[in-house]
DNA sequence: TTGACATATTCCCATATAGGCATGTATTTT
DNA sequence: AAAATACATGCCTATATGGGAATATGTCAA
């Protein structure tokens, strides 16, 4: 088989860099189509595209007004990419704890007589 | 152009479901090579490539040991992803919030004298 | 109705996989 | 050294884009 396809999930929706930028971009605020196009600086075809795969997998929101579009970030359909990543906090943390701990016992190394050059 | 290589970061190796099992089943323990192929019941060739993109992208940290090679999991690097998504959490909660906040009007309406079918 | 304006779609091309299959390589056992 | 074991790579194919260019669609203005 081939390569998934992206407009299936908001793993793979987000996994495109434009996307990211577009969703960063309506997060919180609705904007036409014309403001995106400007503020991510592709032509206008491609950003419809990716607000297309974005609509489909359900991460953003479209609202009719007059000729212009109004999109907005759906910040709920981003929280399985969230809620996935969480998991494995608890063992990054334990990383960070590693580093701290071997940070300390040098540290406590260095003040009892090792060379203080 | 085309596609952009799943190479190259976290949220594109990420995106593949297969890679996403492969992660969790070695999140915390080392294992070998075989016992992923069991795991996610791909052919051992297919596991070695996606671990291959793993490794590149620096998802997971490899050592050997004899003929084995024992993977594990570097939650580390799934945290770029972890806090891109975390940027949205206060958009997903005042969604949240917005709806409480019907069900508890909605709440006080029925208890005031509203129809009681 | 005719235009102008804002977006969405379609068509085409180059490229990057994901798998299946066969083969190469390193390490241990006999 | 030869055979076996555990993986990594290379090759080939079908498929899914992402972007550019052209075109279709929908809406408001004159």
């Amino acid at each position: 088989m081939a390569r998934a396809a992206t407009t299936s999930d908001p793993f793979n929706a987000v996994a495109e860099p434009r996307r990211r930028q577009i969703l960063t971009f309506l997060a919180g605020n609705e904007r036409q189509v014309g403001e995106i196009v400007v503020a991510v600086g592709l032509d206008q075809p491609s950003v419809s595209k990716h607000l297309g795969v974005l609509r489909r997998v359900g991460l953003v929101h479209v609202r009719r007004n007059g000729r212009h579009r109004l999109y907005r970030t759906n910040a709920a359909a981003i929280r399985p990419v969230h809620e996935w990543t969480e998991t494995f906090e608890r063992y990054w943390q334990h990383q960070l704890n590693r580093v701290k701990e071997r940070a300390e016992a040098q540290e406590i190394r260095s003040r009892s007589g090792g060379p203080s050059s």
